[in-house]
DNA sequence: GTCGTTTACGAGCGATCACTCGCATTGGGC
DNA sequence: GCCCAATGCGAGTGATCGCTCGTAAACGAC
C-alpha cells in the first residue's frame, strides 16, 4: 500500500471535493448508481474528468467518500445520544420521536437517501456499510441505556433490527405523497413502539405502564391526539 | 405494438429456458445484478450467447423473467391464503408461523434472494416489483381476514410494514451463522407478533389476550394483560 | 422424404465507461 | 519574483458488455 503522503489540499481544492461530493450526490438520487458515471459527475460539477482523479483515486473511492459524508451528515442531525436527558428521563415515545424526528427529517431532504440507506445489491452494499454502521452504533449505545437487561448480543440485535426497519420504510416514504407519507411515518412509530415497549425501562410497566394508543388498534377509533 | 407471436417452443426450448434462468439465478446469488452479464449466464448455461436472444429478447426481459419465476415459486410454498383453516381459526402466532416458515425456508435456500428481495437500487427495484407485489397481495389478503376493522388503506399500510420488515431482515439472515440466524428469524417473529397482536382478530383481547412470551423481556416478567 | 420452424453457434460490432497522460495554469511559501 | 506543488483540462485508451448476424444443424408436421 504505498498510500503517498496525500497532498496539502488548498482551499479551493477542498470547495471542489464538496462540489464533486454534491454533483455525485444529486446524480445518485436521480437515478441511482448506475448514473453516478464519473464522466457525468465531473459534468455536474463543471470539472473536466480527469480532475476528478486529482481528489479520488477512482470511482469506488468516490462513492465511498460520498457515504461517508452522508453518514457524518446524518449522524450530526441524529442528536440524542445515551447520555442525554430525553434518553435518561423521557418516556420511550418522546425518545422515539427524538430519534426518529431528525433522521427522518434529513432521510427525505436527501434525495439519495433511497441508495444509500437501502443499500441492497447493485456493488453498493460496501459502500453503504459505514452509513448503516453509524446508525446502528448509535442505536446500540441507545438500547443499552434503556433496556440494561438485555445481553450485549441481544442489545446488538434489537438495535440492528430498529435500523432494520426504519431502512426498510425509507424507500416507501421517499415514493409516497405527503398524506401517505405522514401515515407511513406514524405507521413506523407504531412499529418501533411496540417493539421496544416490553423491553424498555427493564420490561413492561417497570416504571408506568404507557397508555399505548395505536393509530389501528380498535374500532372506536379518532382517539388520537399526539401526532408528529 | 409489434409483438409478433410467440414461437412455439419445443420441449427441448423449454428444458434451455429453465436451465438459463438457473443459471442467471445462481450468477445473481453470487455476484449481485453486475455478474448477470449476458456472456457470463451464457457459459453458466453452456449455450451460446446468441441462443440467449432466442428465448429473451434483452437482458432485461431475462431479469424480468426471473423475478417472475422466483415471485410465483415463493408464492408456490407460502401456502396459507384467507381461506385456510389457520388462518381463520389459528391464534397470532400460529398464523405468522405458517406464513413466515416457508417464506424463511424458500428464501435461505436461494442466495438470489438478497437480490431480488431487498432490491434496493442498481436497476433492480423495477426487476424486482413482481416479486414484492406479489408477497404484499398474499399479505393484504391475510391482514384483511385477520383485521377486517382496518379500511383499505389501513390494512395496505399494515400488509406493506409486514413486508419491509420481512425484506429487511432477509439480509441479515443470509449473512448470520445457523445460531445468529435463528436468534434473528426468533426477534422477525417477535416484531411481527408484537406490531400486529393489537390489532388482531379487531383489536386486543378480543378474543381471548394470548400469551405473549418474548424472547428477549426480562427473564422473570411473563406478565401481561391476561387479566380479560 | 420435404419444408418451414426452432434451436444453436460464436465471432465481432458499437457503445459505454473508468481511467490516463501530456500539458497549461494557478497559488502559496520563501 | 521564483519555484514547486496543486489545480485544471479533455481527447484518447483499453476493456467490458449488450447485442447482431450469417450460417447451419435438429426437429416436427405432412
Amino acid at each position: 500500500m504505498g498510500a503517498m503522503t496525500a497532498p496539502r489540499r488548498q482551499a479551493r481544492g477542498l470547495a471542489r471535493i464538496e462540489g464533486i461530493l454534491d454533483g455525485a450526490a444529486s446524480l445518485l438520487g436521480e437515478g441511482g448508481i448506475e448514473a453516478v458515471a464519473m464522466n457525468a459527475v465531473a459534468r455536474r460539477a463543471g470539472i473536466s474528468p480527469g480532475s476528478l482523479y486529482q481528489y479520488f483515486s477512482d470511482r469506488e473511492e468516490l462513492l465511498a467518500a460520498l457515504a461517508r459524508r452522508y453518514a457524518e451528515r446524518l449522524a450530526a442531525v441524529a442528536p440524542p445520544t445515551a447520555t442525554d436527558a430525553v434518553v435518561r428521563d423521557g418516556d420511550l415515545t418522546a425518545v422515539i420521536d427524538a430519534v426518529l424526528d431528525p433522521m427522518l427529517d434529513y432521510t427525505l431532504r436527501n434525495p439519495e437517501s433511497r441508495a444509500l440507506v437501502v443499500g441492497g445489491d447493485g456493488g453498493l452494499e460496501r459502500i453503504v456499510e459505514p452509513v448503516r454502521q453509524a446508525v446502528t452504533e448509535r442505536l446500540v449505545a441507545l438500547v443499552a441505556a434503556r433496556a440494561p437487561q438485555l445481553s450485549g448480543a441481544e442489545t446488538r440485535r434489537v438495535a440492528h433490527m430498529c435500523d432494520r426497519i426504519f431502512s426498510a420504510t425509507v424507500p416507501a416514504l421517499l415514493d409516497a405523497d405527503d398524506a401517505e407519507r405522514a401515515a407511513l411515518a406514524r405507521e413506523l412509530r407504531v412499529v418501533l413502539q411496540r417493539y421496544l415497549e416490553p423491553i424498555d425501562r427493564g420490561g413492561p410497566g417497570a416504571r408506568r405502564a404507557r397508555a399505548l394508543t395505536p393509530s389501528n388498534a380498535s374500532p372506536s377509533r379518532r382517539r388520537r391526539a399526539s401526532g408528529g
